[in-house]
DNA sequence: TTCCCTTTCTGACTTATGTCATTTTTTTCC
DNA sequence: GGAAAAAAATGACATAAGTCAGAAAGGGAA
């Protein structure tokens, strides 16, 4: 794997993922603060943003590309606690809260993301209240999102989640599909099994019976949605 | 069971949880602001304070007494999130999210609960920087946590996650101790099975297997904690 | 106390899911 | 384009944990 890191310049204002972003709540000179304070980096498919255990000296922001947050069990199993994509914000719980990180963050594939110094986006924080809203908003809503998913892994079946799953990666893969083509996500086996909490093998049988009821087709690794509605119907969501 | 509610009325000022409740960020006089806004109930075990699904008034402050937050899964079955005591406070987030509780709320026991109208928080959170600041690193900080709650879940065995529910639990109920005399929990079965997420009879399995280990001990409902590292080690914590 | 209803507990059985070992296919990278 | 490495797939098997049914015990109300 080729590790050289290389770094380039984006300005925020130009940012084709600013509007999803977390920063639209910010004013226009405060977004050139923002800008002129940032470092852009260009990173390679598995390289790490940060580690689980170390201490957050700034924030990442996702310009291209995705990128697999997780927490490894106690035996090293990675758990994907989400998969973030472009206008994506990473490492700022951590720093509000003056923790560790609690997750470790990877690149999925080649990336462009900027870094932003703690002192920068703190100084944001406190002196923008439209921002302050805002991220406080998406954490407290956040919150409710990780409840459902921890009851979801408490009761469901496997079926269940994995059918629940592939019908939330839609909208991470569907900023990628070409003009209303069909959606594919592409991810690993085991990284699936890991978003899914579940055995790769387990993951790989279900999936076969998934294209055997035609709620999806593979080609290679790649995974198309076909029958959304057959999904939500074995996911039993009502 | 008793339903008829009762009023009551305590001065933040004066209430025993106020040192370790979030208000305690407050200046004095925002305190009493809070105080004189605030409405105080006393609440029988087994009464609702808010369900999933409702759109929030307001944020609750537990006085006195412990509440089961929980979520329904598909089939109806609870899965308890949390188990709040003196000085927590409930339904905030929601509030700030301006979403619909994705949670309810339950006594545990007889209580005493304050609630403060909407208006009333949301002022609060907007005049008072310290008490913004609080918030938000209690909610950025608590995000971490369910990360931990979600890999453990999908990761660990009921024996594991059995374990490790009791030691945590020896926070929530050692509030309840008598001059270090030793802590009991006093939960039903089928709560803590749904704490745990698993069957109820495999809960009072396990329960028996740990009486067998010598790490608890029970008398009727009561669980007491006898050997906590034994508790620990059985959880494979490090 | 005694009754009644809830909760706790026990046993027998089923099954979903994990594990391990091996083969086949895909992807990566020189 | 082709070799080597990584990922995907398959089979056989083990078992943790769920379900169902019924018995015993506990706790509140009169």
């Amino acid at each position: 794997m080729r590790t050289k890191t290389q770094h380039t310049s984006i300005a925020c204002a130009a940012c084709r993922s600013q509007s999803q972003s977390l920063f639209n709540a910010l004013h226009k000179d405060q977004l050139t603060n923002i800008s002129e304070n940032k470092s852009c980096t260009v990173y390679r498919k598995g390289q790490i943003l940060f580690h689980e255990g170390t201490r957050p000296l700034g924030v990442f922001c996702i310009n291209q590309g995705k990128v697999k947050v997780y927490k490894l069990g106690y035996d090293g199993k990675e758990q994907i606690i989400s998969i973030a994509r472009e206008g994506g914000l990473l490492g700022y719980k951590a720093l509000i809260a003056e923790d560790t990180y609690n997750v470790s963050a990877e690149t999925l594939e080649d990336c462009t993301i900027c870094f932003l110094p703690k002192s920068t986006f703190l100084h944001a924080l406190q002196n923008s209240s439209s921002f302050n809203e805002r991220i406080m908003k998406q954490v407290c809503h956040e919150l409710g999102t990780m409840s459902e998913k921890l009851t979801d892994q408490a009761q469901r079946s496997v079926r269940e989640r994995l059918a629940i799953t592939l019908l939330k990666l839609r909208d991470t893969y569907g900023i990628d599909a070409h003009e209303d083509g069909p959606i594919e996500i592409n991810l690993t086996r085991d990284d699936l099994a890991n978003i899914v909490g579940t055995a790769t093998e387990t993951l790989i049988r279900l999936l076969n019976e998934f294209k055997k009821d035609g709620y999806v087709t593979t080609k290679g690794r790649k995974i198309r949605i076909e029958d959304p509605s057959g999904l939500a119907k074995t996911a039993n969501l009502y």
